[in-house]
DNA sequence: ACAGTTTCCCGTAAATGC
DNA sequence: TGCATTTACGGGAAACTG
């Protein structure tokens, strides 16, 4: 009587957050020819949740029952598009909350459902049907948590509605997860990412095991606990990266300039028998949302050195463009005049043929004013050098997709939540 | 029966922005020792609106009604403080907008009315009261405009009611006017102007006619219109600076380091005569919200020359604190080694003898890294000095006070309304 | 088309709850 | 008390609306 179709849905979609809006559309997937008064569709939240199942109750503010509609794609199908849906937390439900205590918020799935009605030559028909789970956020600090439930939800099973999946989460397969993390990367930075890359981030997941075979990784692993002495998970860490791609990395990151997840040891190896003045990009692992460079120069006595710089973070970029940054560098030593030591991009390219088309021209606008720009620099006393240590291997490639094959549904075909979570 | 009291409120009061909670507080000020039930109070936003009168109509999204309370600070009154309270649009009321056409929203006047009544001794009595005009914004872009309502509001009339006032608005004097100003600057930057920066002031409102009489000034050239050759009024001009000192100069304001309201003639007046490297600290009249320096140099020629830079806005001042811009700021010519041409504080106070308390310590923390900071830099090709011209004359002195005496009210007393707006 | 105004909502800070 | 979570609201931008 229905079958299910092709999604289409914006960036983030199956996370709400409270008091934001959000948009689904359900489409009856079977033609009623003789239907002669208009089809009710009405959409509640959490309809039948499990009691005490789940910590946090809400319900949905705007009005929450639409009529059908010939669909304008005119397929013929009827549909109908909820549009400002607002969710809104109900307080105190019985006294307290019917936490179940172990899960994040985060972790916890909620579903939206949608029912109708109709009557069909004498035969009452009910239609019922509900969305994939969802994860409901109230401040945005809580999107990449969220993100992080939706991409494991999604990549470990093909279950449409178990509510309770993060009460004993299974493990992913490096192999599957890292090709999610790459089209993480390719769907919201335009790049994904390659094989060296990837293979750091397994070592940082897994520690040194990793070599050849195929491990898993924990959910607690993965967005929980923290990196080992480091105050944020590894999903925490990575999505910051994402984050400062997005706002100001793009051009950067699209043309491959960016090396990024590259260990120090790594980094080192590379540099070493480079050009002096040859650096590269890497995204910091002690701080969330940096990116720093690295340059190799030879000392007075003819010793490699490596220096990398403080990494920027949003707050300094959004005050200089990183190719200006890139551009404009300057270290002092000891008084003597500044000087640019970044040369040539790993491994050998020229740094303005590299960044040139990045730079921003700098305006000289306003006629009595002597232009200022901030630049970004260095003051250098005493030698700062840091001590290398050794290398790496790689790890498997990775491919696009198979995110979206799992948003079918039966019944009704229903667009996954469209809440406003694109950049 | 009921006398009037001192009010107790906060920054920018009377200015409410819908969907912003605020409060406000109601005291009785007769003891009525015979009632002996609970004294409830109601509050009405636009109580009896004249019909037509005012184009946006409100309501008080929460509970309006609460019960009176002997007084925590026992002067045995009975009070009661409406917290969380919050205003919302009617929309539609009849068609369209009951406009009086010719007012902009923080023109528009509204009042805030409470109501009690009581028994005593088979005697009904009723009171009645309501707040001072209050201006109703939707977005803190507006509350500019809303504090010029209520600055001239307060400064020019006594009447606790005039809600027509802005549909013949009268003219304030200079004399009053740059009282009320300095007293801007003095309650939210925590230092007023002296003679000289009103003086200035008073020429750009006035023009060159100001010299020893009390001119007038309409509001309409105070805070609607717009300077001439500039897209904005005298009013938004001013207090984009006032913002800019609240969040980014307010040590150095306060210290009296900023001349701030300085023509270019007289800056180039006081400053031709002074040691090279000699600088003073003026905004800009040609952008919103900017603070620039000009230092005095001879050219080679011995010529007298005058730098200004361009001027330095929030975005720049939130990268970089103002101080560590004099401290750093350096100029390159033609490739030379870079120098900080600035030397003294005008007229004569070596720049670290002035600054010094408020340079930022550099951080050097994560030590692998080498610690990088930006510094502001002119880089010049050519020469780059502009024209002087001429000067100017000083006007009258400033106190602060007088405002607060206008918040009394009669029959109850109410606190003016207290919305979030103080920094 | 446009300007004045409101709505939307991120992101930080503060408040609240557990 | 500390951490997790929610609320508050400034500020920039988009949407609205005459």
């Amino acid at each position: 009587e229905k079958q299910p179709c092709m999604p289409t849905h914006p960036q983030k979609p199956l996370i709400i957050k409270t008091g934001v809006q959000f948009t689904t559309k359900v489409r009856l997937l079977v033609k009623l020819p003789e239907v002669d008064y208009q089809l009710k569709v009405k959409t509640t939240f959490d309809k039948d949740l499990p009691p005490g199942r789940v910590s946090r109750q809400f319900f949905i503010l705007t009005n929450n029952t639409k009529v059908m509609d010939i669909e304008d794609y005119s397929n013929g199908c009827l549909s109908v598009e909820f549009r400002h849906l607002q969710l809104k937390e109900k307080k105190y439900i019985n006294g307290t909350k019917g936490n179940e205590g172990l899960l994040s918020v985060t972790e916890e799935l909620h579903s939206l459902s949608f029912e109708a009605c109709f009557t069909v030559q004498g035969l009452t028909i009910d239609l019922e049907t509900c969305s994939l789970p969802l994860v409901v956020i109230s401040n945005v600090s809580q999107l990449p948590g969220g993100w992080a439930s939706v991409m494991w939800y999604n990549l470990l099973t093909d279950d449409p509605r178990n509510l309770g999946f993060f009460g004993n989460p299974p493990r992913a397969n490096w192999s599957q997860l890292s090709e999610v993390l790459s089209w993480q990367f390719s769907t919201f930075a335009g790049r994904g990412l390659n094989k060296e890359q990837l293979s750091m981030l397994g070592e940082k997941l897994l520690g040194q095991h990793v070599s050849c075979g195929d491990f898993q990784i924990s959910w607690s692993r993965f967005s929980k606990e923290n990196i080992p002495g480091k105050p944020f998970s590894f999903w925490m860490w990575l999505d910051s990266i994402l984050e400062l791609i997005k706002k100001h990395l793009l051009p950067v990151w699209n043309e491959n300039y960016i090396m990024g997840f590259v260990s120090k040891e790594m980094e080192r190896a590379l540099l070493k028998d480079r050009e002096p003045g040859t650096f590269l990009l890497r995204f910091s692992e002690s701080h969330l949302g940096g990116i720093t460079f690295t340059w190799v120069e030879h000392s007075d006595s003819g010793e490699v050195k490596f220096n990398s710089v403080e990494p920027y973070t949003k707050n300094r970029l959004s005050a200089l463009p990183f190719a200006d940054i890139i551009r404009d560098y300057k270290v002092i030593s000891d008084g003597v005049v500044p000087e640019n030591p970044l040369k040539f991009l790993y491994p050998d390219i020229p740094k303005d043929e590299a960044f040139g088309r990045l730079y921003n021209s700098q305006p000289s606008k306003v006629h009595p004013y002597i232009p200022s720009t901030l630049i970004p620099i260095s003051e250098l006393r005493s030698n700062a050098s840091t001590t290398p240590t050794m290398c790496r291997s790689p790890e498997p490639p990775m491919t696009p997709g198979e995110f979206d094959m799992l948003n079918e549904q039966l019944c009704f075909d229903i667009d996954t939540m469209s809440s406003p979570y694109s950049e």
